[in-house]
DNA sequence: CTGAAAGCGCTTACAG
DNA sequence: CTGAAAGCGCTTACAG
């Protein structure tokens, strides 16, 4: 049983290769009995046509490739799910490759889309400022970066983690908070410092001095160790009475533990995290107030530039910001005197 | 800045193109000293084979397309990277599809794969019994089903839920509970059933009641609200001292509804719960021992079972049981008095 | 209105 | 040892 082919249907419906060709793409002018005859052989046959031959004659594969370092991740995914729904609205496939932090996986990917023909390219990581080895010389095609700082031509996308980060201080501040801490992940990550930056930012512009800032894992492990330190030995009134996180995994460990505390959230103290990762922060008790980055927006955003330029836009280079959203829920309450 | 093919190696190198291929690819016999000036002017131009053409010619394309209704979720993910690491480890590529669990969407990319004329296709979804519209007529390739009730001809890999079920439940009669009850989620849900019969398998092998079965949603949520039914208004001597969770989610919110309770965990309760979904089932306190579908090697497994097919071999129909693990950890503690 | 021919970029017997 | 030719499955001017 082997594949039929254009041939097939030509001889089958009595025409020729080029008559069959035109009548299945509504192409060209013909009796519009050819092409209903012809219709219904290539349907009677089961024809197929062959995209690779298509491509091959096109030059354009109506494929991009993506690849990252870390997939499926729980952070990566919803950029790939952005960038994928992007792409699937313009018909166009997706090639998914793992880099897997290998660096020979990474450049043997790299060639194998390359030969593949795909029309453009993204790449994403876990982390943004992660480093691919690969790009050390520019492909010929189109690129776009997602959450990952550029090191090729093409522009990036990146969530604004330090006007999200204000943004979530600023919150605090709003709600007449006056002892803000903060509690992040490990200052190697660009996000972690950035972050910080802005809840310092916020702090500057409310006229608030900061409760401390504490920097651990990403983990919920670490949220619970951070209230001991921040609330051991501490004097009451020195006490931070709001925390911004670094992320929901450890808001939700810090706010476990100011309860165990018998620390009430938010009466006591009130707490925002980051990423609004949904599993945790809606059930944490009580539900996270939380930075949104919108990853899968940014992923949407990014796909629509990819194929713009791949269209022939043409796309300035570098990092281009992204602003995060505030996701209210229940771990601030309300203001406790109005201005 | 037209990309050069092999007909300019040619020219370039004063050679046919037929020699450039066996040059390139190291295949036939030729002078070495042919071999090396090919290959360094391929070098020099940048020559990148053409995949497409290749395929064309080889009626194969080294690529396969794995259709999810739920690619992003978190629980197809796991096998969606095994499946990913099982290809990519043979040399191929994978088309990812979203289907989104719209018909349409879904036709069309199955059509769209067909056209690519992908080597095999895998089916994955969010549910096990998950209905793909597009399965009505069977395709003219190999196609494998992973954590999917197959509905077209080909193999299906699928986690034991009802074994794996039995085995934490086993697990807990072992360390000498005696009043075990069961929380799980909708009994829509397959695997709900599923994991019920695997709960009731293992008490009556252990000559045990049970201590009542409730099931509602699959949240942390839920969890914490059926502590409060099992509990309340139960006399002491008749509540359970054990409790078989249907997902981590439903054991972390019984967990900590426990504990508010003041009830300790393992002590006065054991839990176990089903997943192991690391982020979760680390993080609660204490630990969850949890049964673990180990859906990345059933990934992983689907990816070579689906290679073997496209290489010829012929794999029965029909569904195939892969067994779960019990991860341990500290929700049950040891037993209370040894046999 | 329809078809013959050239071309997309490669590989593989087959001659020489 | 090397090259000319046919073929993979399609599309697109161009004739007729």
């Amino acid at each position: 049983m082997a594949t039929i082919t254009i041939h097939d249907v030509a001889r089958e419906a009595g025409v020729s290769i080029a008559t069959v060709s035109k009548a299945v793409n509504g192409k060209g002018k013909m009796r519009p009995a050819t092409r209903a005859h012809v219709h219904r052989v290539a349907e009677r046959l089961g024809f197929r046509p062959n995209d690779l031959a298509l491509s091959l004659h096109r030059r354009r594969s109506y494929t991009v490739g993506l690849l990252s370092n870390d997939i499926y991740g729980r952070f990566a995914l919803p950029i790939l799910g952005g960038v994928e729904a992007a792409l699937a609205a313009r018909r166009t496939s997706v090639f998914l490759c793992n880099a897997a932090d290998d660096p020979e996986t990474e450049g043997r990917h790299l060639a194998s889309l390359l030969r593949k023909r795909v029309d453009g390219l993204v790449f994403t990581a876990r982390r943004t400022d992660s480093f691919f080895p690969a790009e050390r010389t520019t492909p010929p095609i189109p690129v776009v970066h997602v959450n990952l700082e550029p090191r090729l031509d093409g522009p990036a996308l990146l969530a604004d983690d330090r006007a999200g980060a204000r943004l979530g201080t600023a919150h605090l501040a709003a709600l007449e908070r006056k002892r803000i801490a903060h509690v992040s992940g490990p200052q190697g990550f660009a996000a972690v410092r950035l972050r910080q930056a802005g809840f310092e930012d916020a702090l500057q512009e409310a006229g608030l001095e900061g409760a401390g800032a504490l920097f651990g894992e990403w983990s919920e492990g670490w949220g619970w160790e951070a209230v001991a330190r921040l609330y051991q030995d501490v004097p009451p009134g020195k006490r931070p009475d709001a925390i911004f996180c670094g992320s929901d995994q450890i808001a939700r460990g810090v706010v476990d533990a100011l309860c165990h505390r018998g620390l009430a959230v938010p009466v006591d103290v009130a707490i925002v995290g980051f990423d609004n990762w949904e599993v945790l922060a809606a059930a944490t008790r009580p539900p996270l107030t939380t930075v949104d980055p919108c990853l899968e927006a940014l992923g949407v955003l990014a796909g629509e530039t990819l194929m713009s330029m791949i269209d022939g836009a043409i796309e300035p280079s570098g990092a281009r910001l992204v602003p995060c959203q505030l996701m209210v829920r229940a771990s601030c309450g309300t203001p406790r005197a109005t201005a």
